[in-house]
DNA sequence: GCCGTTTTCCAAAGCGCTTTGGGGGTTATT
DNA sequence: AATAACCCCCAAAGCGCTTTGGAAAACGGC
């Protein structure tokens, strides 16, 4: 069923339908119902190639796969990219995903940039000094960060206050009086990570302490490396009373770690993690509570898909920045310090 | 540059410089070379969507994310796309990701199915009766299977034989004298887990010994779930003395849970894991070495995009069966039963 | 050198949609 | 009753490619 059938078996013209369909004013509205009510029985649906033609829009965000490491990274990006499609559906905008060889990164993108399938892409865990955004900007690709540079550009981006979050959480753990804090962070060639050690810095620096190098740790976000650190940390003499996790997967094996050493959550040791909100794990529910910066990447994920669909309407990208502030939600994984 | 601008530059009509470009015969090879000499300086990138309405194909193939749980799973899942995506890419074809949840999994199916934007599905981890494939079948759209169903249809499938791998690793115990052997499987849902438990229960049965149901577990392919079993059946009397899992993260974690038990992998316990062949995870490189039953599942990925090609280019879905023999790999972790 | 092939190229017709530029019908205004 | 002002709707022209049906040019055999 193409649009022409359809006009025939109403006795309008295309035009006519193709406005009812799109929700342009010029149609009186007896008539839009009787169109959309036709096309829902006959099953119509768009070509879409012929409407990306039409328009000039192809359609489609594009979203890159390092696929050489790092992978275990992925409940995080995935989360995140079901947070996009899901607000990018709504406008039947697709997700076209490119694998890429981890050395070939930036031809990845130029490739996708300079071609015409996608009209504007999402980038993810930007490194400090980030390429892929220099080179976009170079191209004029309409792309929208999600994280920062630290060089900033007049592109868009949204982050969550890292800093602050890493800052309000040490602090609130000096507060319960513990002076020797850990910190495993994620690897510190991503800008997120620099911004949650300069914030654990910065609350023991206000406090007078200084910084223990052999309490900091940076790795991948798996279980496995939280449980290493923590393991490593909690033989340290004297003992970590406080660790500060940068994400849950890594707090689930930092909490074995504990509980392998013979120590109680909370009361021997206090822990924050960094929560992403995953619908599979659930701070509250954990035995003890845990204490959480909390920030939803899938929900990121979803306003990143609006400000894409915002800049394709033509809103200026320079004027799109987003810091959004991270809750610190304690529970029962913090207590006081252990005299 | 369109292609209209490039013909003009070039005294050619279009019709000449599309068939050089798309490498018909019609074109002396001369003028070939011309065209495509002067595509690339004028860095000419045909129009997608223009292309995909004169040739009817969307050029995408669509791959459904589950989003609502199991997302642990993905480092599989990830590893299979960067497969796919690579082959692919040969063929400008793009991977269409639609998020979707859990609950409306059918109806996602069916919205993509009757949309125009991919010519074909990728499938993986089937279930035993699986909704989707039977949505697809009746809806007509092609699609290829990265697994099976129980219930086979005329439909492409590709699969590892992994009842005969699993049936080849036990036999391999059962020979080193092993007589107490656990299983660490996935969730039953899946087919492949149900053709791993298979192959096992046939090598022990044929061995005349009988199934301890204390010593399967299942569960989502993740180092925590690894070591919660492996320290429960170690805890069993008699203790399991090798122990089969179907995931190398699993394995991780279930070494770990062996030296957490004071016992020595390979000697005291032995193990054989699948291996999907990570890049970040290499079983030759552990210590001691990690046997294991070992299949690609990025080579898969590149075959069923091979497949899916085949299969758009004219071939018959229900001629598309492939079942993959699995290598058993002995290294370290393997050794003769304690006495 | 003539005629039939083969090679090489072209003009033009789509692909299925959106959108521009009007043009009849109705209703309101005088 | 005539005019103006809308409201609805339509015909037709693209969007940038592929592909069909020829036609001109080059080639080969006699």
């Amino acid at each position: 069923m193409k649009l022409r059938e359809l006009a025939g078996r109403l006795n309008l013209s295309q035009t006519t339908v193709s406005r009812a369909l799109n929700g342009y004013p010029e149609v009186k509205e007896a008539t839009r119902e009787r169109v959309l009510d036709a096309a829902r029985r006959y099953g119509y649906r768009p070509n879409a190639s012929a409407q990306r033609l039409a328009t000039g829009r192809a359609g489609a965000v594009g979203a890159v796969l390092q696929t050489n490491r790092n992978l275990m990274f992925d409940p995080h990006y995935v989360e995140f990219l079901a947070g996009l499609g899901e607000r990018l559906a709504e406008d039947e905008i697709d997700i076209v995903l490119s694998p890429t060889k981890i050395n070939d990164e930036v031809g990845s993108y130029r490739r996708i940039a300079t071609g015409t399938r996608v009209d504007a892409l999402v980038l993810s865990s930007p490194v400090i000094s980030d390429d892929r955004v220099k080179l976009l900007t170079e191209l004029g690709m309409p792309f929208v960060l999600h994280g920062r540079t630290v060089d900033q550009a007049p592109h868009a981006w949204l982050d969550i206050d890292n800093e602050g979050a890493f800052r309000h959480a040490t602090k609130h753990l000096l507060d319960l009086g513990h002076t020797r804090i850990a910190l495993i962070n994620g690897s510190k060639r991503f800008t997120y990570a620099l911004h949650r050690e300069r914030g654990f810095r910065a609350a023991l620096v206000e406090a007078g302490l200084t910084v223990d190098e052999q309490l900091i740790g940076e790795g991948i976000m798996t279980d496995e490396v939280g449980y290493r650190f923590a393991e490593r940390f909690l033989a340290a003499k004297p003992r970590p009373t406080a660790i500060l996790v940068t994400s849950m997967m890594m707090a689930l094996g930092a909490f074995r770690a504990i509980r392998s050493a013979g120590l109680e959550l909370g009361k021997d040791v206090s822990m924050i993690a960094h929560d992403d909100v995953f619908p599979f794990l659930n701070a509250d529910r954990m035995v003890p509570t845990m204490s959480t910066t909390r920030s939803s990447i899938r929900s990121a994920g979803t306003r990143v898909a609006e400000l894409v669909v915002e800049i394709l309407g033509g809103r200026d990208p320079s004027t799109v920045h987003e810091l959004w502030p991270v809750d610190l939600i304690v529970r029962g994984s913090t207590g006081p310090a252990p005299s």
